[in-house]
Parts: structure tokens; C-alpha cells; sequence
RNA sequence: GUGGGUGUAGCUCAGCUGGUAGAGCCCCAGACUGUGGAUCUGGUGGUCGCGGGUUCGAUCCCCGUCACUCACCCCA
């Protein structure tokens, strides 16, 4: 009979593997609790008009992306392909910016996108985020970005390239709109064929073509930067200026363009350049016209979102040390069939305090070490006839006789001096 | 949706213009008659992705199909 297998774009993650999920968590954790972000967990299927509506419907992910099903009645539902619209939602439906000068929220789970997969990008993927709503001020985009690089730093990431731009607000970027698309148009034999699709529908999009035969007509086209209002050109200004006291190092990307329709001023990518083709840990930007497209009030934001599984394939290509719980553990195995009923109770003993494992099968001396050594055991302890216990140091080699009584304080004594031995090994 | 690459043991991979399969790792046992990680020896384990075709005979050649993978589009 045909096995199951994951599903296309799924993955499982299992031990030898999840240790690095649950470290880069960790520090996902710390960090956000350091710079006062708190987390949200939203659910990962909405109704499907919350992502039409905020993505923006001329979108790929709306158009073509999302896993979208009717439930039992009917209703038209989505598994979320990005956090920033759930929590917006969430924002608004329970009235979380009352008495608030801004609200700082984080996320962490999995996203779905109906795409080829590829390197770095799965049809369920991880991201990490947040949200920073309630607030028009410049300091919050500079701590977004700030948050995000600190994370990976703390990962032991890098270098890392922040590219910085502005996509402007509804005031400027019309205008703009149709004069790149009256540049390219006058150009228009120079693009690739792609980019000449692109140029009515996405003029934007073009900007951010790598193929070099539109390497020319790019490099010299009219940038949006150049082009900003004044509220905009002041903002970004702001933006910089915070990000160079602070020593958060920066480019500032001329052409830098994200798929979102609901970005307004302040846009930014994190990259890093051992990736291949999918170099963006994550990006994010402004967006203070999307609680009012929901539904709410005026509300301006600020967020951004970062892929796990592509922070994770940079760490392992980097061969970055993962902290990893190392603890010795504790075995514990008979060696008369007459001390085999005593296992069971002498683990449950050991494991109230430290991690134990047990066998009830006596096996000869060479199987029983062999296996602890395998399982990764520190000490051993074994069982002999009439109650005794001999514990063994699995580094040194060295055993000694022990009285029950005093097992945990022998215990004790031995995980100190195997820290110590290790620690010493560590520093030479 | 479009292209390229790859499907052989649990894992990583060999397999010569076609003669129905091998190595390393892992696991088990022994050498070491009660003291682990090393070494050596032996052993378990495979519908060669699936279906058709050519051939006396196909893991190898041809067609189809599925899966994985990389890239394009797009994005995290």
C-alpha cells in the first residue's frame, strides 16, 4: 500500500531539527519582551474578504496564492498568508487602542501560500512579527526596524543589509505612478518581456526586475524618492537619522518595492547575502491607511514580518552554533534480575529533579554501557542484588558505591564535577 | 502556471555502448567468558519512484506519469 507523505510545501519538523526552532523562538521571545512588545495569537483561518480587502485584490497572493474553502455553511474562509491583517482585525474588534497611545503587539506561527515551492519558500511556512499601531511617529518605524535586527543579531546572523525607502502615502504616489510609466513606456524597448507585461499593470514592479537587460532603463528612471511629498521626504528623513544615531546600519534602496498594496512611506527588507534566490529574512514598512480600509477609524501602524525557515537555512549554511540542552542525563539499568522492579521507582525518584531514563532488561555490562553511552548518558547508575547502587561517571570512567539515602547528593556532586570538566575542556 | 536537474537499502551515494545490484553510515551480534565511544569480522535490510515500449534480456535506451529539488513569476 502507498505511504502517506507530507503534503507538497509541508514539512515536518522533527528532533535534530526542531532544537533550532525552539532556540530561535527563544530568542524571538526575549527580545520582543525587551523591547515591550506582548504576543497575539490569532487563528490561522479568517473570513476570506479580511485578506481580499487588506492584501489588496490586484495582489499575487489574493489573486493566486491563497488556500480558500467554503465551510459546512458556505462561508468563504482563508488560511492567513500573513499575520498583519488577523491582528489588525483583532486590533479593532476588541477596541485594543482605547486609553493607548500606541499598541505594541507580536506573532509567531505558521502562514500558508499556494506557491511552487522552492528553497526558502514552502506552501506552510513560519513567520514572526509585529505591530505597532496607533501611532503616525517616525520612532516607531526606526524600533521596528531596531526589534528585527536586534533578533537576528541575538540569532547570530549577518552581516546583514537593511535597505530602507518610502513608497509615499495616497497624496504623492499617484503622481509618481504615471510618470514612471510614461518613462517606461518611452523605453519600453528596452525591458524585458516580463517587465513589459508589468508596466501598465505594476509599474512599480519593474524597479525591482533583476534581469540586466533592464538594467539601464532602471538605473536611470525617475525614483519615487525624488518625488515624495513633503510630510514623506520629512518622515523618512526622521527615519534615517534615528537609524544612524542608533548604529543600526542601513542602505537606502531607491527602487525597493514589497508586495503588499497596503504600505504607505516607510518600507524595509532585511537581507542576507549567503541566500540564494529568496535573500529577504523579512521585511515590513508602514501602513496607515489600513485599520480605516477595515473598518475602523483612522489608525496609522507600523510592522514587519520575518521568515523562520529562512533565518534557519542562513544559521545552518553558517554553521552557527545553536545552544542546545546538553544536560547529562541520567541512566539507570539492573544488572540482577532481582533489582529490575526497583527501576521504575528510582526513575520517578530522579526525574522530580534531573532528566533520567530507565531499562528494565538486565542486559551484560557491555550492552547496558554501550546503549547509555548512545543515549547520551553522564552518569550511570546500576542496580545490583540486595540493593545496590553503583554510579558511574560515563566521562572519566570512574564508579563508586552509593547508599540510596545519599543518591541525590552523589548525584549533585557528579553533575558539578562533570560541568567543571567540561567547562576546563571548553576553555583550552 | 513555465523551465532545468534528480528519483537505487532507514540515511549519503556508486553502478563501465543494456546481462535482474554494491559501498559507507546506522542497527544487531561476535572478537573482548561482566565495563561504553576506537578497530576488525559477520549479519539484518532493496517491487532499482510508478506504468508502458524496444530487446533473448532494462537500474541503464525510448515514451508517459508521479514525486522531490533548483530557478522564473512572486514573495518570508
Amino acid at each position: 500500500m502507498e505511504r502517506f507523505r507530507e503534503v507538497r510545501g509541508t514539512k515536518d519538523l522533527r528532533p535534530g531539527e526542531i532544537e533550532r526552532w525552539h532556540y530561535l523562538e527563544k530568542i524571538v521571545r526575549t527580545v520582543m519582551d525587551r523591547y515591550g512588545y506582548l504576543e497575539i495569537r490569532t487563528p490561522m483561518f479568517e473570513s476570506t474578504e479580511l485578506f481580499s480587502r487588506s492584501i489588496g485584490s490586484d495582489t499575487d497572493i489574493v489573486q493566486k496564492e491563497m488556500y480558500t474553502f467554503p465551510d459546512r455553511k458556505g462561508r468563504s474562509l482563508t488560511l492567513r498568508p500573513e499575520g498583519t491583517a488577523s491582528v489588525a482585525r483583532s486590533y479593532l474588534q476588541h477596541n485594543m487602542g482605547r486609553g493607548k497611545a500606541v499598541t505594541k503587539l507580536y506573532y509567531m506561527g505558521p502562514m500558508f501560500r499556494y506557491e511552487r515551492p522552492q528553497k526558502g519558500r514552502f506552501r506552510q511556512f513560519h513567520q514572526f512579527g509585529t505591530e505597532a499601531i496607533g501611532s503616525p511617529a517616525a520612532w516607531y518605524d526606526t524600533e521596528t526596524i531596531s526589534v528585527f535586527y536586534e533578533i537576528l543579531d541575538a540569532a547570530g546572523l549577518g552581516p546583514l543589509t537593511v535597505r530602507l525607502g518610502s513608497v509615499g502615502d495616497p497624496g504623492c504616489r499617484p503622481a509618481y505612478t504615471s510618470l514612471l510609466k510614461e518613462y517606461l513606456r518611452a523605453r519600453s524597448d528596452e525591458l524585458c518581456g516580463n517587465c513589459k507585461e508589468r508596466m501598465e499593470k505594476n509599474p512599480l514592479r519593474v524597479l525591482d526586475c533583476k534581469n540586466r537587460s533592464c538594467g539601464g532603463a532602471i538605473e536611470s528612471a525617475p525614483s519615487l524618492l525624488d518625488h515624495l511629498c513633503e510630510p514623506c521626504t520629512a518622515h523618512l528623513g526622521e527615519v534615517r537619522s534615528t537609524l544612524e544615531k542608533g548604529g543600526i546600519p542601513f542602505e537606502l534602496d531607491r527602487s525597493l518595492v514589497r508586495g503588499l498594496d497596503y504600505y504607505s512611506r516607510t518600507v524595509f527588507e532585511i537581507h542576507h547575502d549567503e541566500l540564494g534566490a529568496q535573500s529577504a529574512l523579512g521585511g515590513g514598512g508602514r501602513y496607515d491607511g489600513l485599520l480605516e480600509d477595515l473598518g475602523g477609524p483612522p489608525t496609522p501602524g507600523v510592522g514587519f514580518s520575518a521568515g523562520m525557515e529562512r533565518i534557519i537555512t542562513v544559521a545552518e549554511s553558517l554553521e552557527i552554533e545553536w545552544d542546545g540542552g546538553d544536560e547529562p542525563m541520567i541512566y539507570v539499568a539492573p544488572v540482577e534480575e532481582t533489582a529490575a522492579g526497583d527501576v521504575f521507582p528510582l526513575v520517578r525518584r530522579l526525574r522530580r529533579r534531573w532528566k533520567t531514563e530507565g531499562v528494565r532488561e538486565v542486559r551484560n555490562l557491555k550492552t547496558v554501557l554501550k546503549r547509555a553511552s548512545r543515549a547520551g548518558a553522564g552518569i550511570v547508575l546500576l542496580l545490583g542484588a540486595g540493593g545496590a547502587l553503583t554510579v558511574k561517571r560515563m566521562d572519566t570512567g570512574d564508579e563508586t558505591g552509593v547508599s540510596v539515602d545519599h543518591l541525590e547528593e552523589e548525584v549533585e556532586d557528579l553533575r558539578k564535577a562533570i560541568a567543571a570538566r567540561r567547562s576546563e575542556e571548553r576553555d583550552s
